[in-house]
DNA sequence: TGCCTTCCATACTATATAGTTTGGAGTAAG
DNA sequence: CTTACTCCAAACTATATAGTATGGAAGGCA
């Protein structure tokens, strides 16, 4: 609501990107007018860039699961040191990028959007691999190997939708022994 | 979509317990006309029960509180047992009440219906004191105390928001060592 | 029998939002 | 300078859904 004077063109990515915030924030605005009217500029904006509302709903989806997901895996996979080390900065990185709240986000979206499910899905499934991978390197195995896998995403994926939230310094506390909790044997 | 014949006339809560059903299976459905339709009426029943939306939305998060939470948590504190058996009663009444899936649909609805939000920070509420108290009662003790109850509490509210689910009888197949991850101390 | 209450049908209005159309301002290249 | 292309404004249409107004069917009760 400050850019209004800037004048610059806008691009798709623009439109995601304050598409997947106005989503995290409150997604009753997530309309097309209110979404042109954040962004200074009218509805012809929108149909230049997107075809309709269901390309602009699925590139969405696309643009979470890019600037979330993979980038964090990536980053990841370039931690020195042991499984734990590298499950402790993952939760690190969850932290620091919100990432639950956006998780939560797009997740209640998709029972108004069931398109977007096989995005979901799409990082669903290299989440649970990934942990699983990694809570396998801890030496765990099966039937508690897949338990501490899906717990560990379940909850890390929607712990904010619970309605009783803790502050972020709270989390920051709990942290190292949410770590134990998860790597102890 | 069969008992179009009845023409028993029909109360508030037969209302409610239809809305709760599409809510959870397809929340695109649920709008006012098309819960009439379901239940064989017009929306003059509609207008009848319920004041209007905003009494309507309050009262299906009421009636979802009242009929899986409150329900729930009564029939395991008369579980006799350790506290242990209480939380292993427990998560077989979760899974046979399909308590997740209302969860996942009540949570992700209160994202467009913020009005809700005090019904559920009631239920989150409850359950995280319930479930603290039974894993106090195991002996565990703070900070692990809080990390165990808040990780129970959410990975079991919304795991069915994972878009790569398990059937029923994984499910049931991990339950005990899903039991024996939560009680190890 | 006739009235009154409960519950619903029908037909309407109002509003919000997706989508369309057309034209035009700005800009880069020839 | 002119042409063409990119990006957007403004004003429109279409549709879906909430809400309203009114009348009427059915049964209990005087």
């Amino acid at each position: 609501m400050n850019q209004a004077k800037e004048r610059t063109r806008l691009n798709r990515e623009t439109w995601l990107q304050q598409a997947l915030e106005t989503l995290a924030e409150d997604p009753t605005h997530l309309r097309i007018d209110e979404l042109a009217a954040r962004l200074g500029v009218s509805k012809g904006s929108f149909y230049w860039h997107f075809e309709g509302r269901s390309d602009f709903v699925r590139g969405l989806a696309e643009y979470w699961r890019d600037t979330n997901t993979i980038a964090v895996a990536e980053s990841i996979a370039q931690v020195e040191g042991t499984a734990e080390d590298r499950l402790y900065a993952l939760m690190r990185q969850i932290l620091a990028n919100k990432a639950a709240k956006y998780d939560l986000a797009v997740r209640a979206w998709a029972r108004h959007e069931p398109d977007i499910l096989p995005v979901i899905r799409e990082v669903d499934d290299f989440r649970l691999k990934t942990l699983r991978a990694l809570f396998k390197e801890m030496g765990f195995e099966e039937p508690e190997l897949g338990v501490r896998t899906r717990v560990f995403v379940a909850c890390h994926s929607f712990e904010d939708a619970l309605a009783i939230q803790m502050s972020r310094d709270e989390v920051l506390a709990q942290l190292d022994a949410r770590h134990a909790f998860f790597t102890r044997r």
